[in-house]
RNA sequence: GGGGAGAUACCAAAGUGGCCAACUGGGGUAGACUGUAAAUCUACUGUCGUACGACUUCGGAGGUUCGAAUCCUUCUCUCCCCA
């Protein structure tokens, strides 16, 4: 199995956490996997065990994300996205097909259909004609994927993305078209764009009674320790954010007690380490002083304990969420961590 | 001892009669960040009030003027050059 990192120090530093913890995980920002909370019942990841290693995996994104978030820069078209380069100003064309032929020569575990992530808020009709070319992208990509072999010794998985923004028939329609497909694991993409989180609930309660209970579902992009945990309960397996490295780097701590700004004046004189419940070394290793006046500075090393920090957080938070629908005590633990995951301190 | 330059808000630094409660940085305070062009971005930062606004500021004192951070007099302090 391939050690995967995405050969920044990010993806070492989470190689490290790894090895501290030992907890199951994807590289690349993205934590945990095969649970099944609705019926508080453990749930293997359907066909994925049969070739996954969860603790040495890569999972690679499509680019689909940068389709809306550098919307300014690309050109969509039927045969996929040009892309001018901020370098250079050179143009690039990404397609269904050259997406899945890189994504091989990555080695990735786990590869990425090429679709388009609306944006929100988004029109019935535009939602629509988005959904339905990144219907027609994904047979394309499934047919790349089809008839090209891994180039490494190991297998490689392609998860097709369901999309559809917020309109229940639209994620209805994408989540059966999706199915259909019979994928070793599906994902929900398209959502934590900005509509309230009520919305982005409601979608997943749609997709989730359509796509299967034994492949894992997994929720790109999202997102803060409630989202999660309300995914989980509404299905969810697998997730992946920016959030813990992003938010850490700006000075945002999550703990199971809540939320700090650790650059909030309040720190200024707390001595006490960083988090007692932490699960990562720098956790007792640091105080919250020390880490306030890094970040403070602008020194890297506050960047990176935030940054190691969250990553074990978060990790917790899905082994801990595994563990209680182990016990079947999932619902219950849920709601009691909800309002403190919320707290900011 | 002689000559010259300068003192602006927490710091630095613009402004050189009305558009100045005073540009811009920094610092400070708070907020944002959800499949990472993001070690980034936003707001506020004299006092009181939610706000229209009111009040006190540009080294000190005094003066000119309808009006002064800006002009005049004087005092205090700082820096530079020559002895």
């Amino acid at each position: 199995m391939p050690v995967g990192t995405a050969g920044s120090v990010k993806g070492i530093h989470q190689q490290e956490l790894l090895n501290d913890i030992n907890a199951p995980i994807i590289l690349g920002n993205t934590y945990h996997l095969y649970l099944r909370p609705g019926l508080d019942t453990i749930r293997g990841a359907g066909g994925l065990h049969r070739f996954m290693n969860w603790d040495r995996s890569i999972l690679t994104d499509s680019g689909g994300y940068q389709v809306f978030s550098l919307a300014a820069n690309r050109e969509l078209k039927p045969e996929g996205a040009w892309f001018r380069s901020h370098i250079d100003g050179s143009k690039h064309l990404f397609t269904p097909e050259n997406i899945v032929d890189i994504q091989r020569i990555i080695g990735a575990d786990i590869i990425m259909a090429f679709d388009e992530c609306t944006p929100w808020p988004c029109d019935l009709k535009y939602a629509k004609s988005s959904l339905d070319l990144t219907h027609s992208w994904l047979d394309r990509g499934l047919e790349q994927f089809a008839t090209t072999e891994p180039l490494y010794d190991h297998n490689q998985a392609f998860f097709p993305i369901v999309q559809g923004s917020v309109f229940k028939d639209l994620r209805k329609e994408s989540a059966e078209f999706v199915a259909e497909k019979g994928a070793v694991g599906n994902a929900i993409g398209g959502l934590s764009v900005g509509e309230p989180a009520d919305e982005m609930y409601a979608m997943l309660e749609v997709v989730n009674s359509i796509l299967p209970e034994d492949k894992p579902r997994y929720l790109m992009g999202v997102g803060t320790p409630v989202n999660i945990l309300v995914a989980i309960s509404l299905g969810v397996d697998m997730f992946d954010c920016v959030m813990p490295t992003r938010n850490g780097r700006n000075g945002m701590l999550f703990t199971r007690h809540g939320i700090i700004n650790i650059k909030n004046r309040k720190w200024m004189d707390d001595f006490s380490p960083i988090d007692t419940d932490g699960h990562s070394y720098v956790d007792m290793q640091y105080s919250k002083a020390y880490l306030r006046h890094l970040i403070i500075s602008g020194e890297m090393l506050g960047a990176q304990i935030a940054s190691l920090h969250n990553l074990a957080f978060y990790l917790w938070l899905v082994r801990k969420a595994f563990e209680e629908i182990r016990s079947g005590t999932f619902t219950a633990w849920k709601e009691k961590m909800i309002p403190a995951l919320s707290t900011r301190l």
